[in-house]
DNA sequence: GCCGTTTTCGGCCCGACTGTTTTCAGTCG
């Protein structure tokens, strides 16, 4: 069991505990050991029998360490099995809803037996919420459409939890004899935000058409199988636990291209370039492309051959999503799409002045590791009291430590000082502008729920972006992936005044949040509104790491010139700080 | 349930916002 299985038990126990009416501070300590257990180095599963081990690590106590070890031997931990077995899995997902917390679970399971989403949306289509304390209107409405968003979403994996099981199984099948490669195909492939299954494709010389029984039973024999759905002579589908399905399948090496093609799909794609194949006298199919009359492959092994033998430039998987890539494929003219190597900063991180894990040279240290030329250090403002957020006073002091660590650095990388402030309800930022405009990155995030009329949720932070001191508009949607809580806003405005006074959007890059969606992006591109894409990172581990976000770029069609911190660290610094003259007075 | 160069008991990150209230409880970050 790894450690953010173990984590997530935990986690669901102080769900479970809060919502029986627990103690409040016996359940911040199991939130506490969550978030200590998904944070250590340590592999908790591998070290469970050593007790001083465990002890060694913050928030994790005496009794902690019994359940961890609890976990380890069994697989379940005694107090959630016993609290699951009074209220039922079901409540553990209506919290998943928005504006639902313990409160309001314990109500309805008190008032109305309501023990699941299901049952929650029979009551409130029966009409028996109303009358119930707290539940007005609003809150009813509030909670319908909660239900819709999130069935809508379900079903899903999220991009990073699919790339997880697709490389402990990739891992699992190259160990054997006779199976060469392995390639995750579908929405996977093509970097999409969550993908519904996984589709693993597999080559080698035991995966041939007549061979094959060999390795399909060790496929079949992977220990992180849940239950089987079907077994052929080239295909094995199952669930994992997690109830994610999977496609195992095993292809000979001549056609593989054409596999690898077909199952990357996206549909839309696969459906022009099919009739583009049959306008130029071929057929294309998951197994070749061929030619129509005399039925003879023309290219089969790579993709390589087959975008070529159709007249077009192989393309990455990003692009295929029938949105002119095709044409573009076939004049020659596909963009240079941005990569990992062309990124010089991630400027928007935290330290352990705030709610980070590490120190301003730690994180330092890991971004120079990393190849980056510049970081900036954006630690959270007062208004997020809970993550200890700075006060005017407390983030001057903290300006300094940044300069004397980037003094330190001795010029292999820079850090700049910064701040993550927040937007606060009138549109007005939580610290003072003096303060502000010493810092070289000022991020403006909105992290409390606004649920005005468009109308004024978009003049708030317009409000914001006309800030002088603002260079970088955070996560303004409120987005959050399989949780999506957007409120309302129009955001062709928002990028549209931000591209005007040089305000650069941030893309957070990390897969639980992913600001932007694909067409928010290429709106952004098509205004001309500059992207910053960065990290967030609350710790080493996650400084610099980008990939999840710069996919999420790709698929738009961004180059290195539609992001900001592909610049160097002085040209970075120089264009966040010029704004053309206010262009106030235009509504 | 965790933690301790003020402690082995008595503390434990708190402020903004919403909706349903008529002074506040619940959620979120």
């Amino acid at each position: 069991m790894d450690n953010s299985t173990m984590s997530r038990l935990l986690a669901e126990t102080a769900d479970l505990l809060e919502i029986d009416g627990g103690d409040s501070f016996r359940i911040r300590s199991y939130r506490r050991a969550a978030e200590a257990v998904e944070q250590t180095t340590v592999d908790l599963a591998a070290a469970a029998s050593d007790t001083a081990r465990l002890l060694e690590i913050p928030g994790i106590g005496k009794s902690m360490a019994a359940n961890l070890q609890a976990i380890a031997a069994t697989g379940t931990l005694p107090l959630r099995d016993e609290l699951l077995a009074r209220y039922g899995s079901g409540l553990l997902e209506l919290l998943k809803l928005p504006g639902m917390g313990p409160k309001t679970v314990a109500l309805l399971w008190d008032a109305a037996k309501i023990a699941s989403i299901d049952q929650l949306a029979e009551a409130i289509e029966a009409g028996r919420l109303a009358g119930l304390p707290r539940m007005g209107a609003k809150q009813i409405e509030k909670l319908r459409k909660g239900i819709e968003d999130y069935r809508r979403s379900a079903g899903r994996f999220r991009i990073d939890e699919a790339e997880e099981a697709a490389a402990r199984l990739s891992a699992y099948l190259l160990a054997f004899k006779g199976i060469e490669k392995v390639t995750p195909a579908g929405s996977l492939r093509r970097g999409r935000e969550t993908a519904g299954d996984l589709d693993l494709l597999v080559t080698g010389p035991a995966c041939g058409l007549e061979n094959s029984a060999a390795a399909v039973d060790y496929v079949a024999a992977y220990p992180g199988i849940h239950d089987m759905i079907a077994k052929g002579e080239n295909k094995v589908s199952f669930h994992l636990s997690n109830s994610l399905q999977v496609d195992v399948r095993l292809l000979p090496s001549d056609c593989y291209g054409a596999a690898l093609q077909y199952f990357t799909g996206s549909k839309a794609h696969n459906v022009s370039l099919r009739q583009r194949a049959l306008k130029m006298g071929y057929t294309l199919s998951e197994w070749a492309l061929a030619r129509l009359d005399d039925n003879t492959t023309v290219a089969a092994a790579t993709e390589e051959e087959i975008y070529s033998a159709l007249g077009m430039d192989w393309m990455p998987p990003e692009l295929r999503e029938n949105l002119g890539e095709i044409e573009a494929a076939a004049r020659h003219e596909l963009p240079r799409l941005i990569e990992q190597a062309d990124l010089q900063g991630d400027v928007h991180m935290h330290t352990t002045a705030t709610d980070g894990h590490n120190s301003i040279r730690e994180m330092a240290e890991a971004a120079l590791k990393r190849g980056y030329q510049y970081i900036a250090i954006t630690d959270h403002s007062k208004n997020l009291a809970m993550t200890n957020g700075l006060d005017e006073k407390r983030a001057l002091e903290h300006m300094k430590r940044i300069r004397e660590v980037d003094k330190q650095m001795e010029g292999r990388i820079r850090v700049f000082t910064g701040i993550e402030v927040d937007i606060l309800g009138d549109g007005a930022l939580d610290l003072d502008d003096e303060v502000l405009a010493q810092m070289d990155v000022v991020i403006a995030s909105v992290h409390t729920r606004f649920e005005q009329s468009r109308e004024e949720m978009t003049g708030r932070v317009l409000r914001a972006i006309e800030n002088p001191n603002t260079r970088i508009l955070g996560h303004p949607t409120g987005r959050l992936l399989l949780r999506r809580e957007a409120f309302s806003l129009d955001l062709g405005a928002v990028l549209r005044r931000a591209a005007e006074l040089g305000v650069a959007m941030e893309h957070n890059a990390a897969p639980e949040r992913l600001d932007l969606n694909d067409r928010d992006l290429r709106l952004a591109k098509e205004l001309g509104c500059r992207i910053v894409v960065s990290t967030d990172a609350h710790d080493t581990r996650h400084v610099g790491k980008m990939e999840y976000g710069l996919r999420q770029l790709r698929r738009a069609w961004l180059g290195p010139d539609d992001v900001l911190n592909t610049k160097g660290a002085d040209e970075f610094l120089a264009a966040l700080r010029a704004r053309p003259q206010s262009r106030n007075g235009r509504q």
